[in-house]
DNA sequence: ACAATACTTGACCATACAGTCAATAAATTT
DNA sequence: AAATTTATTGACTGTATGGTCAAGTATTGT
């Protein structure tokens, strides 16, 4: 919400300084925590002297905002991957592919979404109880359908989510301790690869769908 | 450290007000990280005057410090259940068992540990480098000796340990999430349990063991 | 009883930080 | 080209916080 209105112009300056500072702070955040993550230090990543960071963000605490909800944004449209119109083994399948893939491509925004749920949720409480209640319950239904029909093993649909969840946003957020392990090494394209297969190898065998 | 020597008495008023501090630091820098962590919330959780705080400790550093030990050595412990000696079911299974407990009982040290990770390990990466490879190593080479048997279906061992360690942890970690989404309520004793079967069930099926 | 050591605590200080502001420059509109 | 809006930035301010200190009280040892 800029103060006046906002000239229609695709790139304009003001959109292009907002995403740079933004993607600065998603890092910083990530990487300090929000009360250890300075608007100075936002503002040297991004490039920029500090008044300019608060010429665009009135407060770091609404810069916080618009980074939550923008991982928000992104795992949301991540969300639609676990497709149950395809049957158990795809719309998993798929599911775990791209929550790998998540990890890798944002394991910033991964790592703030987590500190923001282990503080509590102060700023996404709503649209925990709102939209991902609902999309749990949604795919929640549809697993318990599943069971029923035969399709796959039972299980508490929940746990089986959290352990989807958990396992692939584990690449991003323990990033540093899977790399130490791997002799200080970021993952190959190929490791990356072996990623999503065990997982899903696991999970699929796990709730008895062959995999591959 | 004490800056003079410590009376051998078992529960010298020193040791206890260090403990009463660890415990509320703990919770305050799971809550509200290592840099949002005032040591005058410290002191009031602890139910002290922060001078009196800083009569113990030299700085909020060193207190950081503590508790992350503290949560290593916890970690280690836990680790031990993870018996090569008993085959690879029982292995798996004693070991996901203690780790959700962990989960249960230690929620503020998981979260503090998965932050000090997420930050990069500022404190304990020479524990990542040492202890931590090493036991990771340890039980690496006994999964590929399982595999080679025949005991367990072929999997990254630390593929293998990734998934039993996020997917208990996660309970820990993002328990505000998974009670939010169980209707705002913490998980029952009988909830637990089944935390605990879902998670065993699937990873045991998952690499070829056949679980209960 | 005395001394010595351990603990307690309010008041204080230096620093670092979020946020402001005013003065200037660049871009856009008329 | 004048006017108006938008963007830039160094200098500044008030507040919160980590840490200190000195003056006291309790505890322990002799």
């Amino acid at each position: 919400m800029p103060a006046k209105a906002i000239p229609f112009r695709k790139f304009s300056k003001r959109s292009q300084n907002q995403k740079v500072i933004l993607e600065a702070a998603e890092k910083v955040f990530a990487e300090a925590g929000f009360a250890g993550a300075t608007t100075q230090l936002i503002a040297d990543v991004a490039g920029l002297p500090k008044a300019n960071v608060h010429y665009y963000f009135k407060t770091k605490e609404e810069i916080y905002r618009r980074v939550v909800y923008n991982i928000f944004d992104i795992w949301m449209e991540a969300a639609s991957a676990f497709d149950t119109a395809l049957g158990p083994k795809e719309a998993l399948s798929r599911y775990i592919d791209k929550k790998v893939d998540l990890a890798r491509s944002h394991p910033y925004g991964s790592k703030v979404w987590a500190a923001e749920i282990m503080h509590g949720a102060p700023i996404i409480q709503d649209y925990l109880e709102g939209q991902l209640l609902e999309w749990s319950n949604d795919r929640g239904t549809h697993i318990e359908r599943w069971i029923a029909g035969g399709e796959m093993d039972p299980i508490d649909p929940a746990h089986l989510l959290y352990m989807i969840w958990s396992t692939t946003q584990h690449y991003a957020d323990f990033g540093h301790q899977i790399n130490t392990l791997n002799g200080g090494k970021p993952y190959s394209d190929s490791q990356w690869q072996a990623v999503k297969k065990s997982i899903k190898t696991v999970i699929l065998k796990g709730v008895g769908l062959s995999p591959d």
